[in-house]
DNA sequence: CTGTTACGTCACTAACAATTACGTAATAGG
DNA sequence: CCTATTACGTAATTGTTAGTGACGTAACAG
């Protein structure tokens, strides 16, 4: 994979040691503008102009930084958005549980949500985008799954034929698809049932 | 649900008995021309002068039939995309592999996978246009769904207890969540696959 | 015929991404 | 200090596109 995939972000002209520095208080100053406008307005209503009137900065300052829109809004999401713990309960269940919590809430209740959509889009337009999203959003993410799972399978607690890729993807894929298909809201208690469900062909008789 | 959710397209003026009646054939010739666009540059970059260079039609003549380009979009992809059939083949299994199998196609071989991306972030900022495309293409769809499941659970073939909503978002979403965010290929067999992991609980002993 | 609407042509507005020119400020290295 | 180099803001500019509006002409209903 080429460096160019997962480093949007402009560098500094020919060699960054030489002229004057970029502000470093900029950067933040931008990327926190952006997060603020993203999380009231959605994608795309944001534009730079704005974030730029916001963090008391001028449009090609940030051009300078960033060569679209797009990829400002993906580095604002990398850096102002934690990622998910790995928290080890003790079994895979509970651990998945708390995952599909976690991610419902970041779906639903943070600028995520709002912001997903019009990323979509922007992804299926642009590669470049779409890869710096996945290898710095997604699939961080999406190893903590894995890992709760091999640990479930590591203590006994899952069978070792246990389809990773489909457990995963059972439990993730409905939360994408309610939020940017259907709309319906996600069922309370989502997360238990289907975790119990998506595990129970997997769970192997207890010792 | 109020009529105007399900009625993008413009009425006719004041009555529409009155006056010089639309050219049906444009109506026609305007949405070939919107699906092949599609297919070809996807829904970003359509533009509406270039759909009706392609008919042969003027713009004005597409903003009288459609208020937004989104709304032509909408209807030009349920006119032209056929359902899924409703096939019962015998067993809710199989109907869902077939369902399954069918859906894959669609969204990997079809213009629309191609334009979902960019509906999906219209939809987030055009509640009109969300429910548009949710009343007149997904829940269609997903009626077929549900009615495998309930056939197989009327024939005993799964129990009374199947959550229908579960075994529906499990199957499709992934798929979804594949197209939209991922980017990965579905998995060869996965309808096969995923129909009996899903089912596993679900499934009653042979009578 | 008359009223009403469709149609094409053309001009236009408004919004916004993205770029550029220019003058000024800041920094590194000599 | 001096020079090259880059950052910065202001401002103007380009290009694209959605969506409107005016006008003259064509087609239909009664």
């Amino acid at each position: 994979m080429s460096e160019s995939l997962m480093a949007p972000r402009r560098t500094g002209g020919r060699g960054s040691d030489i002229g004057r520095p970029r502000d470093p208080d900029m950067d933040q100053a931008i990327l926190r503008a952006t997060i603020a406008l993203l999380s009231e307005v959605g994608y795309v209503r944001v534009t730079v102009a704005e974030v730029a009137r916001r963090a008391g900065v001028s449009k090609p300052a940030i051009y300078r930084r960033w060569s679209q829109k797009s990829q400002l809004v993906v580095e604002a999401m990398v850096t102002q958005m934690l990622p998910g713990k790995d928290n080890d309960s003790g079994t895979a269940a509970d651990d998945l549980v708390a995952l599909t919590d976690h991610l419902i809430d970041v779906l639903t209740r943070t600028p995520l949500g709002r912001v997903l959509p019009g990323l979509v889009a922007e992804m299926a337009a642009d590669p470049v985008l779409a890869a710096s999203y996945r290898n710095l959003i997604i699939k961080p993410n999406l190893r903590h799954w894995r890992a709760a799972i091999a640990r479930g399978i590591a203590s006994g607690e899952l069978s070792v034929d246990t389809d990773v890729d489909f457990v995963l993807n059972a439990l993730v894929g409905p939360l994408y698809f309610s939020l940017l298909i259907t709309g319906e809201p996600i069922a309370a208690g989502y997360a238990r049932a289907g975790v119990n469900l998506v595990l129970a062909p997997y769970k192997t008789a207890p010792s």
